[in-house]
RNA sequence: GAUUUGUUAGCUCAGCCGGUAGAGCAUUUGCCUUUUAAGCAAAGGGUCCCGGGUUCGAAUCCCGGACAAAUCACCA
């Protein structure tokens, strides 16, 4: 594969070489201790500047303000930025100003990473700085980085392309102020859920991801083939249906925090994997389980964030507990008018049509249902809300509700207008399990290509008993994106997927000679966009001729015009 | 998947009704010992996303394609 390099990038490889004739490794081996950080400076200098007169930092240049033999470096280290005063005479105090003039002036770039020691000391214009007195080049960037400014808050050249920003993350994690904390804060939702289970005497658990049977959501999976097994694997589109044999198994309470893959589209609240928690806990139910999320929610929110208020979109969102409850059923007939307890399927169907939403044979009764809460209110429940008790055509795993047994004892809680968590009183009754899979194969058999299909192993560990229990799903993304800020799921991970690059194949000058071009020429048509030797023998020995030589009398090329006979040579060089 | 918009220098973006491709930052070369979006002077840097068409002439107009974003639909 050949290289096609931007003039900086030249200048920068060129440096390399320099660095190395110099004597200096530009990839040292050496640890580079550091004493202190930028933050740890700006912040403890004022108090005691005694503590800050001698140190080592290492860091990425981001901006050089060079004003003859003195200069001013900001160095990016994973704390923050802190500005080096670099001095010509104190970095070489003898006679030999290599390193400053060559070295630090020349080949050093924006982008490189450099460890420095020196003392803290503050500038005219108030800003603590530090003296460098010795200066070690760590590792050479050979690619120039995009140059964010700011001053006042206000960003010049901002490096905000999504595409580009989720690709290379690594470069928005070094330009882009503030993407670093959204993954801290990920990181601490992530723990602060993970303290609060602990705390409870909840065990965190491991469960597969590849699955014979993709269970324990409406979904459609991801599918691989496992070799030595010779069997399909589906990547797992929930962990429900394992944790509850857990339970069954006699733990008291188990949860995991796990990958889950749908092979469903993608948007700016969809990835294909993505992270749920999931917690299941014995002898409790779903009443339970809201009083147990609520106290969870607004305790993470305030560990997070530091208050219960966040606000998203110019909106307030509160966590403080209670949050409001919701009947589905109740919710439907006040944003839609329509009363759909009793219906049948027949007037379900009819009721779509008045309300205008499409449907079509596959859906059954719970999935109309479902289809009219997505359409007509879901986008109503802003504050953290619980909708009740769905119909059990909605929640094959889902318990019977006590007191209507064509509901269930299953809750979703919705914020800023979706949903990011999902709890049933579980089912444990191994005869009514069985059942519900039945209606769901008949759905499958219908059309519904994300009807759950029969775990057998499952219902037999029904069959030894569950003891009862409720169990929570939390779509941890989601309220990652809530307690941020961050209106896409893109945003809140590290590497959302992508469509793959399209790398451009190109290849070297020498290819292109070794494949009987004359060497004059080989650079130009390269430069001149044949980027393969088929691109080239593709092309009727005319049409070469007349791109060449224009290319040559616009480029002014210092090379007699290129002959017909010539490029009949290249394309046969028998 | 549909609709709309976009793709021009390393980055952010201009480029009008078709007439030799522009700016700021970055880069290179000078000058400058407390600057801070450092400054001053000069220079280099382009497959105008790709492929066709119209035209004497296309970054610009038309058609097709690729990729992206936003909105909508489906799913968490």
């Amino acid at each position: 594969m050949g290289l096609h390099l931007s003039e900086q990038e030249i200048v920068r490889r060129n440096s390399l070489a320099e660095l190395y004739q110099l004597g200096i490794n530009p990839y040292p081996q050496a640890a580079f201790e550091v004493t202190t950080n930028s933050k740890a400076i700006l912040e403890g200098f004022e108090q005691k500047p005694e503590d800050f007169q001698q140190l080592r930092i290492a860091g990425r240049i981001m901006s050089r303000r060079i004003m003859g033999a003195a200069s001013f470096v900001e160095l990016q280290d994973a704390a923050g930025r802190i500005q080096l005063y670099v001095k010509r005479d104190d970095l070489c105090p003898e006679d030999d100003k290599t390193l400053y003039n060559t070295v630090f002036k020349h080949l050093l770039d924006i982008g490189d990473i450099i460890g420095v020691s020196g003392f803290v000391f503050k500038t005219k214009m108030g800003e603590i700085t530090i003296h460098v007195q010795s200066l070690t080049v760590l590792s050479k960037s050979l690619r120039p980085l995009p140059i964010v400014k700011e001053k006042d808050g206000q960003y010049y050249d901002a490096f905000t392309d999504p595409e580009q920003r989720y690709r290379m993350r690594y470069v928005d994690l070094i330009v882009n102020e503030g993407v670093k904390e959204t993954f801290i804060r990920r990181t601490k939702v992530i723990n602060s859920m993970r303290n609060f289970f602990n705390e409870h005497g909840y065990l965190e658990v491991e469960t597969p991801i590849l699955q014979p049977i993709p269970g324990g959501a409406a979904a459609r999976p991801f599918i691989t083939h496992h070799n030595a097994l010779n069997i399909p694997l589906y990547l797992r589109i929930a962990n429900e249906l394992y944790l509850k044999r857990l339970i069954v198994g006699g733990f008291d309470g188990v949860y995991e925090f796990a990958k889950d893959f749908r092979n469903e589209g993608m948007d700016r609240t969809h990835n294909p994997e993505f992270t749920v928690m999931e917690i299941y806990v014995a002898y409790k139910d779903y009443l339970w389980m809201m009083d147990f999320t609520e106290t969870m929610l607004e305790r993470v929110a305030l560990e997070v964030t530091g208050h219960t208020t966040v606000m998203i979109n110019d909106t307030e969102l509160h966590f403080q507990r209670p949050f409001k409850r919701v009947k589905i059923l109740d919710a439907i007939k006040e944003h839609t008018g329509f009363d759909i307890s009793h219906m049948s399927e027949a007037e379900l169907l009819d009721t779509c049509r008045k309300l205008g939403i499409e449907t079509d044979p596959s859906m059954g009764r719970g999935k109309l249902i479902d289809t009219i809460f997505g359409e007509k209110c879901e986008h109503h429940f802003i504050q953290p809300t619980f909708i009740i008790d769905y119909p059990v055509e909605m929640s094959p795993l889902c318990k019977r509700h006590r007191e209507d047994p064509t509901l269930t004892e299953r809750f979703e809680l919705f914020v800023n207008g979706k949903e990011i968590a999902n709890a049933y009183t579980e089912l444990n009754d191994p005869i009514d399990q069985r059942a519900r899979f039945e209606e769901q194969l008949k759905l499958s058999e219908r059309g519904d290509d994300e009807a759950m299909l029969i775990d057998h192993d499952f219902l037999r560990a029904l069959e030894f008993g569950m003891p009862p229990t409720s169990g929570l799903g939390i779509g941890i993304d989601r309220l990652v994106m809530l307690l941020t800020g961050q209106t896409s799921i893109q945003e809140v991970l590290l590497f959302p997927q992508m469509r793959p690059e399209k790398l451009r194949k190109t290849i070297t000058p020498q290819e292109f000679i070794e494949a009987g071009v004359s060497s004059e020429w080989a650079a130009h048509l390269l430069q001149a966009g044949y980027t393969t030797v088929e691109a080239l023998k593709n092309e009727p020995p005319t049409i070469i001729q007349q791109k060449m030589n224009a290319y040559r009398k616009k480029n002014k090329i210092d090379i007699p015009a290129l002959q017909i006979e010539t490029i009949e040579k290249w394309i046969h060089p028998d």
